[in-house]
DNA sequence: CTGAATCCACCTGGATACTG
DNA sequence: CAGTATCCAGGTGGATTCAG
């Protein structure tokens, strides 16, 4: 369970979740890059091969050249994506909470 | 928002959290490391300041000796806990789905 | 009891180059 | 396009020691 919560918490995996939500459930490697911002390459390999390994994500190569591989949100995904929303709306709701409370404590830890 | 998620969605964080629920809300540091199996004195320490800064948690210092430190859930606290409390269902729902589906990818994988 | 400080092994994760 | 492979700096986090 502990070991749980390191993998499907992990941020990448969140951010990657939420990606392909926004974009409909299924998108490609590139794309996916694209979205979520700041990953590198080999992150998002990775994470997906996790997710993948997890039964979160479906990976379909399409055999063709160039190549093209498509990832989609399995029913366990789309679930994770839906638990995860409660934590995403309290991060947009005490964002503004939680740096001012940064401040304040920096300001007392200076003073 | 991609920062705060690394914070929150910290896996001790998560647990310290939930630690603090499960104990009524105000424990004492050694209560913590019992309750928060496998962490280090160090990480408890760290996790526990970051959280004082994010207002998580409210730090309390008796003077007496020895010492006696109180750490109780803010309100801000308690609804992160909340938060979580989606995941947390979700992990023990899927736990054993997710441990099928990574059996069956290895066993893919090996042959 | 509650912490700070130090040392250090390990892993994460970025940059880069190469493949099919 | 979608990876794999390699190198490497930096951070994570455990163990230990010291202090109030």
């Amino acid at each position: 369970m502990n070991d749980l919560l390191g993998r499907v918490g992990d941020k990448w995996s969140a951010l990657v979740i939420d990606a392909l939500i926004e974009g409909g459930g299924v998108m490609r490697f590139t794309r996916i890059a694209e979205a979520v911002t700041g990953i590198s390459q080999k992150m998002l390999t990775q994470t997906l091969r996790q997710m993948e390994r997890d039964g979160l994500v479906m990976r379909t190569v399409h055999p063709v050249i160039p190549p093209h591989v498509d990832y989609k949100l399995t029913k366990m995904g789309l679930s994770l994506g839906k638990a995860f929303c409660g934590v995403w709306i309290w991060a947009g709701k005490h964002l503004e909470a939680i740096e001012k409370a940064r401040r304040d404590f920096d300001a007392r830890a200076g003073g």
